[in-house]
DNA sequence: TTCCGACAGTGGGGTCGCAAT
DNA sequence: ATTGCGACCCCACTATCGGAA
């Protein structure tokens, strides 16, 4: 595909640290709301041509075609390269990842954070506070198209008597995903994950018993790939709560593997279905192991956890403690 | 010497598209 | 027609290594 005239070029986007879930609390940082939706930079041409890229640089622009070309004239015929997020907004007008990765022509937004280039002008080097302000004298024609994402120092938490905490729970709320934390000095470092940009999401602790796990490949050949969670749910049925991969040391996955083997069995522990792709191959358990895992939230559909990751092993509870977690 | 950042490699949920069955 | 697989999107995490501190 043949780029417009005075098309920009493509900039990795830069990528934020984990804050390890200590919401940092400083003057020198600015706080954002932290979206889940597809990273995207968004590059226009003097002419107002449109290219929407994913992180790796791949098209975004002919999945999301309604996008390009929705900042009409206000950058005024000059080139700009933005950066933010595709979100998908549910009836409410919240962000909803599953309404994303489902194509049916969902009501999709892109909200831009951040201001890289301005009529051929590099930003790179201009701290974010500045390039915010900048991008705040962008005025998007259609907001529900684009989007420019409000940010706030301390000051302006101050002004509505807020603080970072207070803006957290804000978020949580809202349901948004968590909290992006900016130092308000930072250049934008494109392709590199800085300290200078963190991300606070939201984080939740469950138990869940082991079902069954999936041998491992690679360097985990020989040991376990994944563990099988269930929880129990209020009539007492173990449900299938989706799988866990990660987490694991080295060391804990040598304990697991010698703990669980005597605990094999022929049978699927789980009341309800395992899909087949997961269950092929299984070695399914007795349910009596119970364990601690992290998650963001939980699938739209089937409730499964997303993004789990593995904590260790509960000894002190009782598999029937292990109760299916309330939803988000 | 220790620590940190980048990278590679494991694993997850989900969708799409193509090739093999 | 169905199934399997890889390539994308989102991601969490460990292990490793080289250079900075």
């Amino acid at each position: 595909m043949p780029e417009a005239q005075g098309m920009p070029s493509a900039i990795e986007p830069m990528l934020a640290s984990p804050d390890g879930g200590v919401l940092r609390d400083d003057p020198a940082y600015a706080y954002e709301f932290k979206w889940d939706g597809y990273r995207s930079t968004m590059r226009i041409a003097p002419n107002g041509a449109t290219l929407l890229t994913s992180r790796n640089n791949n098209d975004f622009t002919t999945r999301f075609p309604q996008l390009a070309g929705a900042l009409g004239d206000a950058l005024g015929g000059r080139s700009a390269v933005l950066d933010g997020e595709i979100v998908a907004l549910d009836e409410q007008g919240r962000p909803d990842f599953g309404l994303l990765q489902n194509r049916a022509g969902q009501a999709v937004a892109y909200f831009a954070f951040d201001l890289l280039q301005l009529g051929g002008e590099s930003l790179l080097d201009a701290p974010y506070e500045e390039r915010r302000e900048i991008l705040a004298g962008i005025e998007p024609p259609d907001r529900r198209l684009v989007a420019i994402t409000p940010w706030y120092r301390h000051s302006d938490l101050a002004e509505n008597g807020l603080t970072p905490d207070g803006l957290l729970d804000v978020a949580r709320k809202t349901m948004l995903e968590g909290l992006m934390v900016k130092a308000r000095a930072s250049r934008y470092h494109p392709g590199r994950r800085s300290p200078e940009w963190l991300k606070h999401p939201f984080v939740h602790t469950t138990e869940v018993v082991l079902g069954g796990w999936q041998p491992g490949h690679g360097r985990r050949e020989g040991t376990i790939g994944a563990l099988l969670l269930g929880g129990y749910d209020s009539d007492g049925a173990l449900r299938y709560l989706g799988d866990v991969g990660t987490g694991f040391t080295d060391t804990m996955l040598d304990d697991l593997l010698a703990q669980l083997i005597p605990l094999e069995r022929k049978d699927n522990p789980f009341d309800n279905e395992v899909p087949r792709d997961r269950a092929r191959g299984v070695h399914w358990l007795s349910p009596e192991v119970v364990g601690e895992v992290v998650y963001r939230r939980f699938t739209p559909g089937e409730g499964r956890l997303r993004h789990a990751a593995w904590r260790g092993l509960r000894p002190d509870r009782e598999p029937a403690e292990a109760k299916v977690p309330p939803p988000r």
